[in-house]
DNA sequence: TATTCGTGTATATTAATTATCTATGGATAT
DNA sequence: ATATCCATAGATAATTAATATACACGAATA
């Protein structure tokens, strides 16, 4: 059970983006060179995140993407649910269906309450992700050395 | 994030072995047929689950598979693990390396928070499987019913 | 009016999952 | 003994999702 790729990615972003002076524009080719994808790809994981209200897009010369919101409103959840979407990591119960066909009723009843706990479970994952904001991360960085960034040169 | 659906597959099984009368061993083609898949591929799973001492293979007429261990022995992250064995959720760095390279190191440590936070997640999540059982799941379904059910015949 | 994002479509690559078939070898109950 | 069934392994295939690129036209704006 992996995270995609895209998550990462759009974390990095984030905290270029949240180390960038006045929250001034950063290009998308800049910032896809850097994360080395192509700028195609880069903005179809980008269209997610300003979808999810988490980054703005401007356009014109002098344009590119900043941070929609400040940093302690941004949590993981928000980005995680924004590339990966609301599904469930289970989502089934046709097997249930399949298997118990024939057979008693209660036993059915089983795999219903496999598939609660399963969720159970990924709504504690969520939690935690929940907690956690892009400033909590960039709390650990310090003052001094973000002062010093421009991702645009 | 999809969970694999040899878990779910696997989970049934055991369930099935569950209400089996007196842990008697039910035999491979018994099993994969009701799942409806290959006994080839269900061997496959099978193999998982004795390697991680959940179920017990037994070799001879009137063999089969049955369960290793008790009901309430058998939590939902042991049936997790093995199949999908113990890889994190996200497993990178690589990624930070490749962005902040010429940068500043603090930044760095920005990604590496960031690790820091889904393996928590992660863990939140193993811990709410590794506080279920089979014997929870079981505990859905009705004493007469389970009495009744002989899934060799 | 040049720059840059927005959107959409088509396409390619890679990787993992899911799945089947086959075949040889080993354990054991009767 | 021998039939039955698991153990292991290798080859192969289908399906799906993730990852990725290229291209083209439209819209916003400094």
């Amino acid at each position: 059970m992996k995270m995609s790729q895209a998550v990462e990615q759009s974390l990095v972003v984030l905290i270029m983006l949240a180390v960038q002076q006045d929250n001034a524009p950063v290009k998308s080719h800049i910032l896809s060179s850097r994360l080395e994808v192509s700028e195609s790809y880069f903005k179809k994981t980008m269209r997610k995140l300003r979808i999810a209200g988490i980054v703005t897009a401007i356009a014109s010369k002098e344009g590119g993407f900043k941070l929609a919101r400040p940093l302690h409103q941004i949590t993981l959840l928000d980005v995680y649910e924004a590339i990966e979407g609301e599904d469930s990591f289970i989502h089934s119960t046709q097997l249930a269906d399949r298997i118990f066909k024939g057979s008693d009723e209660l036993v059915k009843s089983g795999t219903k309450e496999v598939l609660a706990i399963i969720y159970d479970a990924e709504q504690a994952f969520k939690q935690k992700l929940a907690d956690y904001t892009i400033a909590d991360i960039l709390s650990h960085i310090g003052e001094e050395s973000i002062e010093a960034i421009d991702w645009r040169e």
